[in-house]
DNA sequence: TGTACATCAGTGAACGCGCGTTCACTGATGTAC
DNA sequence: TGTACATCAGTGAACGCGCGTTCACTGATGTAC
C-alpha cells in the first residue's frame, strides 16, 4: 500500500472559479432537494470534494452562499418561462398568439413549481434585494417577462391599453398563489385531477378578466 | 442564605393541562417572531418554565408541537377571518353587504399576513394534514368562511350561479398570492404606498371579475 | 375516613450530532525585474 | 529566459453552540378497598 496512492484530486487540478462555481451548483442540488434550509454549507463543500472553510475563499459567510443559489433558482424559473414563450408560434402582435404567450407563462410557472417545489421555494426565499429591473434593458425576470407578453396583448388590440395599467400585480399574485397553495400549501395534497382541474380554473379566470 | 429558598414554583403548582398548553402558547409567540423554524422544542420548555424533557410528557417529537403551533396559527387567521366579516353590517342575501363581506374576508387575510408575518408563514407552514372540511358542519377554515362568503353573493343575486362553481380556487389563490409576494416575497420591499396601491389593485381585479 | 398502590408529570444528567466559523499553515500560480 | 517574491486558494485541526432526544429517577395526585 503506498501511502500517496489514496485517490484524491491533486492540489490546484480544477480551473480558477470552478470551486465557486462548484460550491453554486452543490447547493442548487441541496435546494432542489430540500429547499432553502438544506443548503448547508458544509455539505456543498463534501459535494465539491473541498475542505468546509474552502468555502470562505468564495463566500462571507453562508447566507452569500444562499444568495447566490437564490439568484440561480430565479433565474432557471425565468429561462423556463422564457422557452414557454419561445415555443409559441406567431408573430409579436397577433392577438391569438399573444394570448398563447401569456398562458404559457402562467403554465411554465405552475410547471416549475410542481416539477422543481425544493427550488421555487428557495428562489423566493430571497435574504437579498433583487434588483428586480435595470431601466430600458429587457427584463428577464419573471415579472419582466410578464410585463412584455401584456404589453404585447395591447399591441394586439386584445387589451385595452387603460385596463393595462397595474394589471401584471393581480395576474402574477393569482399564478402564484396558485403555486403555493397546490405545492407546499393545503392543496398540495389534492388528487391529481382536481389540481389539474383547479389549475386551469384559476388560469381561465384570468383570461376571462382580459377579455 | 437559606437552601431551599431560590425562587422556584414548588411542584405540582400548575393545573393539568397547564404544560401542554403552555407550551402551545410559547410555540405560537416563537412562530410569531420568527416563523416555523424559530419554534424550537428546548426554547419553549426554557419559557414555560419547565425541563427540556418534560415536553415529551405532551408530544411524541418536536414535529407533533410544531403541527400543534401552525393549527393554532392557522385558526388566529381564521377568527380574523370572522372577525371582520362580522364587523360588516347588512343583513344576509343584502347584495351590498354581501359583496363588503367578501371584501372584509380578502382584507382580513392581508392585514393578517402583514401584522404577523411569522404566524402567517406558520399557518402554511403544515407538516401535517389539516382536515379541511367536516361535511355539513359550518367550515370555519379561510376556505371554508370564503365559499360561505361567495354563496351569500349567489343567494343575493349578484352572483351568476354558474360563474359560481369553483371560483374560491382563483381566488384564494389571488389574495394568498398577494400576500405572500408582498409579505415574504419579491414585492416586500416596495414602499407602503405602492403596496396598498398593489393591494387595491388585486381586490378590485377580484371584484370586477365577479360582476 | 384511612391506607396501599398505580399512574401521571415532572426532574437531573447526559448523549451524539452537525453546524458555521476561525486559526495558522502551505503549496501552486502569477508577476516584476 | 531565469529567479525572487507576493498572492491566491486550498489544507488540517479545532472551537463552541444549541439542538432533539433518551435514560433512570421521584414526588404529587387520583383511585380502590
Amino acid at each position: 500500500m503506498d501511502e500517496g496512492a489514496t485517490e484524491q484530486t491533486p492540489r490546484r487540478q480544477r480551473r480558477r472559479g470552478d470551486v465557486r462555481a462548484g460550491l453554486v451548483a452543490a447547493g442548487v442540488e441541496l435546494a432542489r432537494a430540500g429547499g432553502p434550509d438544506a443548503v448547508v454549507l458544509r455539505e456543498a463543500t463534501r459535494i465539491v470534494g473541498v475542505v468546509p472553510n474552502a468555502a470562505y475563499r468564495h463566500f462571507a459567510d453562508r447566507d452569500e452562499l444562499l444568495a447566490a443559489v437564490c439568484t440561480a433558482a430565479m433565474k432557471e424559473l425565468a429561462d423556463r418561462m422564457a422557452a414557454g414563450i419561445a415555443r409559441v408560434r406567431g408573430k409579436r402582435g397577433n392577438p391569438a398568439a399573444a394570448q398563447r404567450r401569456l398562458g404559457a407563462i402562467g403554465t411554465a410557472y405552475l410547471r416549475f413549481a410542481q416539477d422543481e417545489p425544493g427550488l421555487f421555494a428557495t428562489a423566493f426565499a430571497l435574504p437579498q434585494q433583487h434588483t428586480y429591473a435595470a431601466r430600458d434593458e429587457p427584463d428577464r425576470s419573471p415579472l419582466g417577462l410578464l410585463r412584455d407578453a401584456l404589453d404585447e396583448l395591447v399591441e394586439a388590440g386584445a387589451l385595452d391599453p387603460q385596463r393595462r395599467v397595474g394589471i401584471e400585480y393581480p395576474i402574477w399574485a393569482l399564478v402564484h398563489g396558485t403555486a403555493v397553495l397546490t405545492g407546499q400549501g393545503p392543496l398540495r395534497d389534492v388528487p391529481a385531477a382536481q389540481l389539474r382541474r383547479i389549475e386551469s380554473l384559476n388560469l381561465n379566470f384570468v383570461g376571462d378578466s382580459l377579455t
